[in-house]
DNA sequence: TAAAGTATTTGACAATTGTCAAATGTTACG
DNA sequence: CGTAACATTTGACAATTGTCAAATACTTTA
């Protein structure tokens, strides 16, 4: 199950037996129903997930309304970025979209192989980069682009989402409100 | 002059004198005026910079319009996140606010020390993980808030930058037009 | 220090997006 | 298969922010 996630690992520093035998020794597969919150507001994220089956947001409140922060599917890495670095409470909700499947490790324990197979850094600061690269494509679609731009935008850039979350959701996700969302669909179809 | 960086480091992760003195010899210290442009649209940024002495911005350009992404003052790793990374050339103008004085490393070189200074990658990881903690609380202020919410964040979040930096840039780094920013200064002094 | 250049503020009005209410469409399940 | 629960669309109107033009304030330098 883990094996994909090895690979991906693989191929950016050689994954040594020894280091491959202790992280599938920390690693805890956990499977939790639709729904399911990893993480709510006020709690420190502890633990990092690579998703192996399902699908995730992140969000937070604002004035009672829920603003999604993110979306994960399938081999990603997910964890509530401020929180898990920082060692702060942050204010970001985890929650399944789908039934899924995950596995985690405990800040500690990730600390620990990260002293004790140096090399582990590697591989974690490539991942890190490109998950900034990431979150810096999604903040660009935010920044002064017209509604109907960042919808177009993110059609493009994330097209896989637009089937599986509901367009409240990416109504959210895009700094718009669903019915706003709604229109440019509409005037887009046509 | 490199020393609080070497300081920094050394906190995160021992550095060894060997180590010590590759950086010293590998970082080319540069002097630039003000409005000097690092990076232009359409380049790949082939360097990443320590900022010792003046201020930077990242921006784009959007329908003629100038959008600022990013400020950074002393002390501060700078690059354009996307472009360095995914090593293609990117949307993003770096550009000097005051005159400068930084020190750089080419992308190849600093590979080079990733793989002859595995200890190096310790440092390097926990950096990009401050500064995507760092690039996602940007991120958190342009998400649905007003734009006198984003303001009052801004001042708590980053106060240094309002002393220097023109108000039309941070009017476009917060998303909205100079004369709203103008307006709501007005409002909150009173 | 005067003049030019740059930065910020103010006003009138237009455009975009949000809000609230209701209608319609879709899905899940007893 | 029908009903409840949820998701999406549509309409009327309000609020916020943007645009353009002009006035004022502040900086730099000859």
């Amino acid at each position: 199950m883990l094996q994909p996630f090895f690979d991906r690992y693989n191929s950016i520093y050689p994954l040594s037996e020894e280091l491959k035998n202790t992280l599938e020794k920390e690693l805890e597969i956990i499977e939790v129903p639709k729904n399911y919150h990893l993480l709510k507001d006020g709690q420190r994220d502890d633990y990092v997930y690579v998703l192996l089956k399902g699908l995730l947001r992140t969000y937070y409140i604002k004035d009672d309304t829920e603003i999604c922060s993110r979306f994960m599917e399938e081999q990603h890495i997910c964890m509530s970025v401020i929180s898990f670095f920082s060692r702060k409470a942050g204010y970001e909700y985890m929650e399944t979209l789908e039934p899924s499947i995950l596995a985690r490790i405990h800040y500690d324990r990730l600390q620990f192989i990260y002293k004790n197979f140096i090399e582990f850094n590697y591989t974690a600061r490539v991942m890190t980069e490109q998950y900034f690269t990431l979150s810096e494509q999604r903040t660009y679609l935010l920044r002064k682009h017209t509604s109907e731009e960042r919808y177009v935008l993110f059609m493009q850039q994330f097209p896989s989402f637009l089937q599986r979350v509901p367009l409240t959701y990416i109504a959210s996700f895009l700094g718009m409100n669903l019915e706003t969302l709604s229109r440019i669909r509409n005037k887009i179809s046509k």
